[in-house]
DNA sequence: TTTAATGCAAACTGTTTGCAGCTCT
DNA sequence: AGAGCTGCAAACAGTTTGCATTAAA
């Protein structure tokens, strides 16, 4: 079973067409989307969809976990969020996006900080920003398309 | 001289009261603020101040380098930048905000990072959460007040 | 069948913009 | 003196909320 799905039953709420339309979009594009965006794709596949259930989504969503924030570009999106704690990687070119695990390197400064600091350091929000390999190969051959 | 002064008039922008009273308002706290926020502190030192020039403040600000946006609570605020590359470590308790100098430590991390990604990682955005040394005292001694 | 979830539209907050007057340099 | 900056108010965008209806369990 998927998991959003066993996530959602697990906390009593209703598994429903409108909330697979949004998780689909979300998954469908590697980048973070704003709400808008979400909306436009998940319309594709249940167009009567409207935007107060696409923002009341993403915020229950937010809250079990089953997506994550983001800021991009001043402002902040929404991308599916994989279990485990993992942390994105945002192409500053084409907006994609994966994730990677850095939670052991990061111990290391999180210890130091707690030390210079006295603060009990409990969050941490990391976030890294580059150029994926295809927009690497792009630049080299000189191309400049902007896909999704 | 003040370094946002010099920041400031190297790009050929103006010193002016207005500004004065926002980047005062953003130091007199030790917390991230919302341009509300600062609104109300910075007019106890310059009453007749607009909402609309602390926002293009504080937008001019981000760009020179002079603020910082943090996210915080899920909304973005804005902190004095101190010159250099630091980040917020954020009390969750009192939203007191300290910086920390964590680059040569996270350099491991996007060295693994690129590594296994194949992305060329340029920047970053790390913020750690926790409690500060104040709010372990008072949790200590069951105190729990909130003060600015 | 029961109650959560939805879609629509209106309300609301936060942010930006146009413009006449002011103030730094 | 002149360009940049400011305050005000109006415009705008993004987000939330109320309510009658629909659909998941």
């Amino acid at each position: 079973m998927n998991t959003w799905k066993k996530i959602l039953a697990d906390s009593g709420k209703r598994i429903t067409r409108p909330r697979q339309a949004i998780i689909d979009a979300l998954r469908c594009c590697d980048k973070p989307q704003s709400p808008e965006q979400v909306l436009e794709t998940a319309r594709q596949s249940y167009p009567n969809l409207g935007l107060a259930t696409v923002y009341r989504t993403l915020n229950l969503f937010a809250e079990i976990g089953v997506v994550r924030l983001i800021q991009y570009d001043g402002t902040i999106r929404y991308a599916p969020a994989t279990l485990g704690h993992l942390h994105p990687l945002i192409c500053i070119e084409c907006g994609k996006t994966v994730e990677f695990h850095g939670d052991d390197d990061i111990v290391d400064v999180i210890n130091q900080v707690e030390k210079d600091t006295g603060f009990i350091v409990s969050e941490h929000l990391l976030q890294l920003g580059g150029i994926c390999p295809e927009c690497q190969s792009k630049q080299a051959e000189n191309g400049k398309s902007h896909g999704c």
